[in-house]
DNA sequence: GTCTATAGGACGATAGAC
DNA sequence: GTCTATCGTCCTATAGAC
């Protein structure tokens, strides 16, 4: 993996959350890397390559991060809280993150799927079949990862439309009331399965 | 609303649903139509209108009908598991409407997501503020309508990632089972904000 | 390893006949 | 109200010089 290589599958991973698969042209990633489009294909051979090379970077590299000292936390309130957090956090900061997640479930093929899952699965499933244990044992623990990535991604995603909805209070769109709100509903929610 | 602009709005409802507007194009609306491009600019004065129009008619038909005659269920937490169980089969069956709706979230520009904030709000809004204050008079309504519409539509959209995890089981992909889990996390949940 | 150039086709949109 | 034809521009991908 040269330099070269990395700077253009960064700049990739940017237009391809911004703008999807279809909306992102060559073109597009090679001016914004401040090469031509042709030095792509050296790198990679084709645009499909090149994306799915971007997604596993992308995955790889942020969901241990969020992980990291997680499992030190021994009250399990506090952990769910905690992962609730660090995932809101990241996925607010770093929105290529959420979107390459959402348009993946909209539009992957198979292929890309596939390296979704293996980073998804292989770095949360212990904490969180750890944390359905701990809070309510009945709990699946793959429901329970979609319900705790599906509330957060969706509040995400959908302040823009939030501020539009006649009678939305500006705080609602606060990482914090966001936060807190996905937090409280999991913890009674998750005992009450 | 003459009858081919109508079959138009059809097709390029599920043309948008199924590949984004990006990734359509005005060719393939057309050639699906059974028309030629050009004819689609008498009755659309471009992709973008076109596109609006088909969001439209898309969701001012729907979210009534799921809505309709939920009131006269008295039971607060049996007309939550309805409404979730309604939302979720209309997700399931109208992979478009659940679709169309993510896509907006992702990419809609301020035009169009105000044409869905009004078609929901203006339908969702009463049934929504009355669950809510039915349930649980401190839970603010938005919050828990973008909750009840995030758990839905991402696990209807992750089941076929969740097919991807070692250790899921067929059933988790099930309608009812997901029902089940969302209306059962929500009832719970909803007591606790 | 990056460039220019270009092939070959798809795109949105328009013009004008019927 | 729909057609054919076309404009100008974009696209992915390749060829070949340096």
């Amino acid at each position: 993996m040269t330099t070269t290589s990395v700077r253009m599958l960064t700049i990739a991973t940017e237009q391809f959350a911004e703008k999807g698969y279809a909306g992102t042209s060559m073109r597009d990633i090679a001016s914004a890397a401040g090469t031509t489009q042709a030095a792509i294909y050296h790198h990679f051979p084709n645009k499909q390559a090149l994306y799915e090379a971007a997604l596993d970077q992308r995955f790889a590299a942020t969901i241990p991060a969020i992980l990291s000292g997680l499992a030190e936390i021994t009250n399990p309130e506090q952990r769910l809280r905690e992962l609730v957090q660090r995932v809101m956090v990241m996925a607010d900061e770093d929105a290529q993150f959420r979107q390459l997640y959402l348009r993946e479930l909209l539009e992957g093929n198979p292929a890309s799927l596939a390296t979704l899952a293996d980073n998804i699965y292989g770095a949360m499933q212990d904490s969180i079949a750890s944390l359905a244990k701990d809070l309510n044992n009945r709990a699946d623990i793959h429901l329970l990862l979609f319900s705790i990535i599906g509330l957060i991604c969706h509040h995400l995603e959908a302040r823009e439309l939030a501020m539009l909805l006649p009678g939305n209070v500006p705080d609602n769109r606060e990482l914090a009331t966001l936060s807190e709100h996905i937090s409280q509903l999991l913890l009674s929610g998750i005992k009450g399965l």
